[in-house]
DNA sequence: CTGACCAAATTGGTCTGACCACTACGGTCA
DNA sequence: TGACCGTAGTGGTCAGACCAATTTGGTCAG
């Protein structure tokens, strides 16, 4: 199926992976042993256990004497959000919502606690990104300045569980912005109000009304994508399952 | 060293893993071939490919041809935070605190958007825990209460992001509170008043209330862990290396 | 001394086939 | 009907082999 240029096994590994993610074997359900999947990969079964020891520590398969089972989404690991925004032609609503909060809400902590200990020099750095962002309204860029200020918070605040978190987070966002017909309806003047917002906030050193003003511009940002994906052909997806 | 009574490459993982957290090896350096592995810990090559694949998926190991490379923790996946808590005996401060923070904020948002989408039946459900937050001031119950806390929010969101987050987070908290050195001095009258603050601000549905009156248990908590590690026998921790 | 270049050693990638301990399952027997 | 038991199947692990690619270290020309 997903035969990309990869080793054999990275390349069992997305295929199998996705048909659990598109729930192709329900949770609970045994997958087929080990040597079966060698068969039908046509690869050894060396090569098939350590495609399940991958699925294993994602989450979403738990290996154990008498079968491997499937794992239900909810108990997997943060790894495999990517493969599962990737997985249909148009990214699951809600789940890009949910997203777009959980990044809105870290973003705006994270702006608060730089804020606290930025140095000037760091302050001015920010206010740099942030004129940036003002100066321009091409989304793409835009996300490029998104992602330096994320940069430059992770540095400022040098927390090790952010950074992580945004490792499992960011990977999976960039690619969906090439695609022609996803074109974000963001209401501009608003977006400019939050951000000279902002950067007033950020000149008064007031970190409790920076953070605020990032969430707003992160409800603005979900307004958006809920408006753009919603006015577009749709797969009903299998992505949200039941939450238990 | 870890003879765990898992299987061989569990047990390898853990070992090989732990010696990569402490910095054994420099980032980018190279470990050995898996051969040489197979050979030191006794056991096939195949066995250690699989340990090698855990590593990968990790974030901590990059596998490729000419050789195994370790790759910087602040790259890692979420997943190792929990090894890295528990590596040494007692946890690195700043890395306790950047988890706080970081649980804190979500917890908040988690309660905002959650009151905000709650019927008045969950509204109740919410309230009964917090009673029982506000009856018991025993660190061990209240972090039971904190994890129902959390579970129902995840349950009212139906945030699917959310609870990856927390299941690579939740997983290695608890352990702690077994040694009994570890003793939490909370400031127990400031803690009731966030609590009543937050169960007000839940009568009244407002969402920003409730999720500011968290934050600043957060806070507080931050304050008493701080307060607690520092006051005891500390070793210098490899845990939160340079960030770049 | 420097840099390009080449060959051997090493490394990961994969396959085959084998053995063990344990589980799951179906049939037997009371 | 229900407890019991044996077999087939499963994961866990091992050994040894081959290939393609990289790494390495030495050689040789500038």
């Amino acid at each position: 199926m997903a035969n990309n240029s990869k080793s054999i096994v990275d390349c069992i590994t997305a295929t199998l992976r996705d048909e659990i993610l598109r729930g192709q074997y329900r949770p609970g359900e045994r997958l087929p042993s080990e040597r079966d999947l060698a068969s039908r990969f046509e690869a050894s079964r060396g090569a098939i256990r350590e495609v399940l020891k991958k699925l294993e520590e994602l989450g979403i398969a738990s290996i154990n004497p008498g079968g491997v089972r499937v794992v239900p989404i909810e108990e997997a690991s943060l790894s495999i959000l990517g493969p599962l925004l990737e997985l249909h032609e148009w990214p699951d609503v809600t789940l890009v919502r949910h997203l777009l909060e959980v990044m809105g809400s870290l973003m705006s902590m994270s702006a608060r606690t730089a804020i606290e200990r930025a140095s000037d020099d760091e302050i001015s750095q920010i206010q740099r990104i942030v004129q940036r962002m003002i100066a321009t309204d091409d989304p793409k860029e835009n996300q490029e300045n998104w992602k330096d200020l994320a940069r430059l918070f992770a540095r400022i605040n040098d927390n090790l569980v952010l950074r992580l978190i945004f490792n499992g987070l960011k990977t999976q966002f960039p690619k969906r912005e090439d695609d022609p017909n996803f074109e974000l309806v963001v209401d501009q003047q608003q977006r400019i109000k939050n951000l000279k917002l902002f950067e007033l906030s950020l000149r008064k050193r007031d970190s409790k009304g920076a953070a605020d003003a990032i969430s707003s511009d992160f409800l603005l940002a979900i307004d958006a994508v809920e408006r753009t994906l919603n006015s577009h052909p749709f797969e009903t997806g299998t992505a949200s399952q039941e939450t238990r």
